[in-house]
DNA sequence: ATCGGGCTATGTCAAATGACACGGACGCGC
DNA sequence: GCGCGTCCGTGTCATTTGACATAGCCCGAT
């Protein structure tokens, strides 16, 4: 699966911050100049991942934070009879690691769905960072709280809706990321997601996920293929599976 | 429900932070003095809620934050159609409402468990303490971060339990925080939960909550009553339901 | 060319969970 | 004391979801 290359290790290259590709994207509002140099004096370099690499192990200790530069990871548990939760997708922009700032070992795994090129800083250096930067911590506090905004939408994903409702809920969502961060567009989002992903993540069954996705393409709701995901009507998607606001700008680091 | 009294105003008294109840606590690091003085000064008073009162309105526009000094609350979110999936049990030294920080509307209600007093601060001046404190905004990141851990736990149950092992996981980590936060003594937890509270955060239907409850109970494993929430043994019960480690200090503000 | 692995599909049957309907206990206000 | 609301318990049956087994497809490795 890892098809080699410079797998996770600090690669040459380094986009200067004022070149950053995210800086276009719809969803996310820049740092202003001040912020950006303190960003590019943080930053460590850069490091690339293929598609299924691992970015960090579950119980690992972990030394870097990551930001996405380019690409999707997602963020899983893994049980130790084999069972898996994949918590959460992560889409550029997105602050990976934040919980190896704090504790010792991280409880959640991370991989690169598609690859990926990730911004790497430092974990020693973040206190510091949040003391002599306030502006930027306050960005990272938002950014946290952001993705406990996700996590618990997800959360009543899971607790509330049923299997048709619960796919339907996650393609809306995965398609809205992209097109923040400029991954998608008009309701097409090219992406592999495989359905045993798509299970681990709704807490369902492999089969069981097959056959409802079958019957929302039936319904003309959603078309998740192996290659991409399409939700040619946003607004009825969302009424199927009885979600509400569509998200505000996000900062970025 | 809500038996009048003081309900949600900000009253008279106002404990000094240095008599602050949560300074014995096992699980929480006190801030130091300097710390101390500068929440003294952010906080505006205190506030009382009963049992069952509303403190946040989804939807609503908040323009407090809050500390809990005393009791416990649940955060709840509502689907149009009266499904409500409830997304955690706040317990003292916890931040609420961090997220109207941040956001026009609460996607969240939060309503009080039992009797509880809280700290409140002016959520206009949150960005300028960020700014002026990098200390402190650094302990509300780690809180953010320690609810984030949170959701994902309640997420793995959600998504990989099924309805026995769920609710021992709930008991667990319901008696855990209690006893981090001097509420719970020795796997006993006080308090009064009911079951359709139970069937509401673990996406159960009250009829098999109730029926996966007296399940446990005859097991041995859990006895989660009216009143009150016993785990025996809380390392068996851990192995049940597949959990890890025991959670690490938090501070708080 | 062939094998094998990962993925999607489908059929059949089993188990977990939900829906509905009801009774009984308890506390509270009048 | 009585009526009422809320909560816990239980019986029966329906629905959703899972388990297992199998087949076909695609693609890369040998």
């Amino acid at each position: 699966m890892a098809t080699g290359g410079n797998s996770g290790r600090i690669g040459a290259e380094r986009t200067p911050c004022r070149l950053c590709p995210l800086l276009g994207c719809e969803g996310l509002s820049p740092p202003d100049e001040t912020q950006r140099s303190w960003i590019e004096a943080f930053k460590a370099g850069e490091a690339s991942y293929a598609r299924g690499e691992q970015v960090m192990q579950q119980g690992a200790r972990a030394t870097r934070l990551y930001t996405i530069l380019e690409g999707v990871l997602l963020r899983f548990r893994l049980l130790e009879d084999g069972r898996r939760q994949i918590l959460n997708f992560m889409f550029p922009g997105d602050l990976v690691g934040l919980q190896s700032a704090f504790d010792a070992e991280l409880a959640h795994g991370v991989e690169a769905l598609i690859d990926a090129r990730l911004c790497v800083f430092p974990r020693e250096r973040f206190f510091e960072l949040a003391m002599s930067h306030p502006r930027l911590s306050f960005d990272v506090t938002w950014l946290a709280a952001r993705e406990e905004a996700s996590l618990e939408e997800h959360l009543v994903a899971l607790g509330q809706r049923n299997a048709r409702e619960r796919l339907t809920y996650l393609a809306v969502y995965l398609v809205q990321r992209g097109m923040e961060t400029g991954v998608a567009r008009n309701g097409v989002l090219r992406l592999t997601v495989t359905q045993g992903q798509v299970a681990d993540m709704l807490g369902l069954s492999l089969v069981h996920t097959n056959r409802s996705m079958q019957a929302l393409r039936r319904a003309g709701l959603v078309d998740w293929t192996m290659t991409s995901i399409a939700v040619p009507d946003l607004e009825s998607a969302r009424a199927f599976a009885q979600m509400e606001s569509e998200p505000s700008k996000r900062p970025y680091i």
